[in-house]
DNA sequence: AGCCAAAATGACAACGCTGTCATTTATTAT
DNA sequence: ATAATAAATGACAGCGTTGTCATTTTGGCT
């Protein structure tokens, strides 16, 4: 049926381990047999089988992405970018959506590496920030890359890429202050994960320096969801000293104080200016159109899975892997849901 | 390292051969033996060595879904939905999102089947209605599932599902008509994509039914996108006799139109209704929120793959497949973008 | 007990490739 | 030219399964 490194190898009237050679790109072959194999390859239209390959060299290419992440843009922007790298470097991709909150999270994807028989996984927030499920992987020897936001407390030889959600929302505030908001409310997304607290650290810190006090009270606990938006906005805009500004963890939670807003008949963003986070496209379909800021997520997944897959290649041939570390840093994007004059 | 089967057949005293028997539940092993096999797997952690078992059954897997749509709220569900099916059936599933307006794709489409060496294949509009496509994959004898809205003209004894958007369009036209509508706008998506002309006819039948006659002139042709909503309000709120409603193909030229809308001062629903169609999360999330269809796709994702694997089981053992397809209806959902009272 | 069919199990090749090591061929230095 | 070395190629075992077919065991009958 389907020609095999046989078939090749005889039409070319070679062995079939020079065919395995120019196949593999060794660079041992001279040029008029390479020529002649790659045209019997060409003839037959033949294809490695990917079963036998992986049996024989004892190692598969496949990647897992692990996400546990409410965001389907993102899932889709992270999805996107892996499958380009791994496209490029003959890597497959097995995608595992989960639950990172499930009792037994770490065990489920040990179990899922070893059924599926994993090269090694891609994990984004917040299962990369888990020490529990990263403490099990170590312990089988599984190899992942992690997408972090902010410092990791856990360390290891493994690569990782950096998002600098601090710094990102540090100047998210320092764009509402410089608007004049001295009342500058935010609303946190689930604490699991750790993007939340950076966030709330960078809003703090532009809150210090300009000099503005930080008011505990300002501050409100949620989840990453409309709803929370929703029903914040119902709190905020009850108290005595009503904020003027909204910096909401997410644009999802941004919408949501947006759509509780109207319901109060308060004008965004005259008398309350809202700020997102992530610049999902539907925070450029609001009405006004979200400030926000914006993170390259396929140029993030693919820094992470070429180094992952760079990373793997040294183990097999265990020579030094290079760990350098890329830091990413969302930008700011003004639209009018911040600024009048927009 | 790694279990195999041999270390597993040793420790319970049997051959290699009965352990595969345990393992693939051929039935014709005795009790206690088999519970001794069991045991020894248990002890042993033993997990099948993927790539020998493809390598020596001459078949793999792995399904590969194939997509090109924008919507990542339907793409993820979609994907969950196979997925799901996928690990209750040890399958693995790959993705393969593209472009489906590119010249070469049902090359492409055959090259990664061949590639990746593929079971078979998930295929969702608009790729699920390409003629060109089914008609290289069928040549190259790829099995492939397809969900289609509204039936095809292409058929062949391979399974697909039905949604049909026909009859859903058609009830969101006559709640319109319902709500006192007489003066109702159509905003297509690409033309390439099935269900726009299910919905337009859906639409036109319900006029029909209600003896509204059909206005061309309310028709407008798009992409399903938000801009698309955005223009088509700025063109529909310019006309001499304004429309009182819209029916956009999808949420997100319904949001646009939304957004259009406001932008003009047009109040939403009172001086014009808006339905949308799909159900995406932020069709909850506009202001007000969007009447729309909302189809099961976890499950019509479900129904596909089930399909598809029953299709693959048969081929193999050469017994009889019974296409037996499924139909699914997307169901109304009213909501504050068409009616006033709520 | 003795025979037979059916059920259970095992021996072993084959799947298509890569890794190891031996062999042949080309290249360089003398 | 010749030896020494490097480069190119090939022979063949093995990777961990499943499929085929042979063999052993079991249970039901006489």
């Amino acid at each position: 049926m389907a020609a095999t490194i046989k078939s090749v190898a005889e039409l070319a009237g070679v062995s079939i381990k020079t065919v395995s050679r120019v196949v593999n790109k060794e660079g041992t072959v001279k040029p008029d047999t390479l020529q002649r194999v790659e045209q019997a390859i060409a003839e037959l239209k033949y294809t490695p089988n990917k079963a036998a390959r992986d049996l024989a060299s004892n190692a598969t290419s496949v990647l897992g992405y692990v996400y546990d992440n409410p965001n389907a843009y993102y899932i889709i922007d992270m999805q996107k970018g892996i499958l380009d790298v791994c496209r490029k470097n003959n890597f497959e991709l097995l995608i595992h959506p989960c639950d990172a909150s499930s009792e037994n999270i770490a065990q489920e994807l040990v179990d899922m590496v070893d059924s599926a028989q994993l090269a090694g996984l891609v994990l984004s927030p917040p299962l990369s920030e888990m020490p529990d499920v990263l403490h099990h992987l170590n312990e089988k020897n599984i190899s992942y890359v992690r997408i972090l936001s902010g410092d990791s407390e856990f360390s290891s030889t493994l690569p990782y890429v950096l998002v600098n959600d601090f710094k990102a929302a540090f100047h998210i505030t320092e764009h509402l202050i410089a608007q004049g908001h001295k009342h500058i409310a935010f609303i946190a997304g689930e604490v699991i994960h750790k993007s939340t607290t950076e966030r709330l650290n960078g809003y703090k810190a532009a809150l210090k320096k300009a000099s503005i006090p930080f008011d505990e009270s300002l501050v409100i606990e949620g989840t990453y969801s409309f709803e929370t938006g929703v029903k914040s906005a119902d709190v905020l805009l009850s108290m005595q000293a009503r904020p003027t500004a909204v910096f909401a963890c997410n644009d999802e939670i941004a919408a949501g104080t947006l759509f509780g807003a109207r319901m109060k008949g308060v004008d965004v963003p005259k008398d309350l200016a809202i700020a997102g986070f992530e610049d999902s496209p539907f925070s450029r379909q609001t009405f006004p159109p979200l400030t926000t800021a914006s993170q390259p997520t396929n140029e993030i997944a693919q820094s992470a899975t070429s180094s992952l897959i760079q990373y793997l290649r040294a183990k097999k041939t265990k020579s030094h892997f290079d760990n350098l570390t890329q830091t990413f840093i969302p930008q700011l994007v003004v639209r009018s849901s911040t600024k009048v004059s927009l």
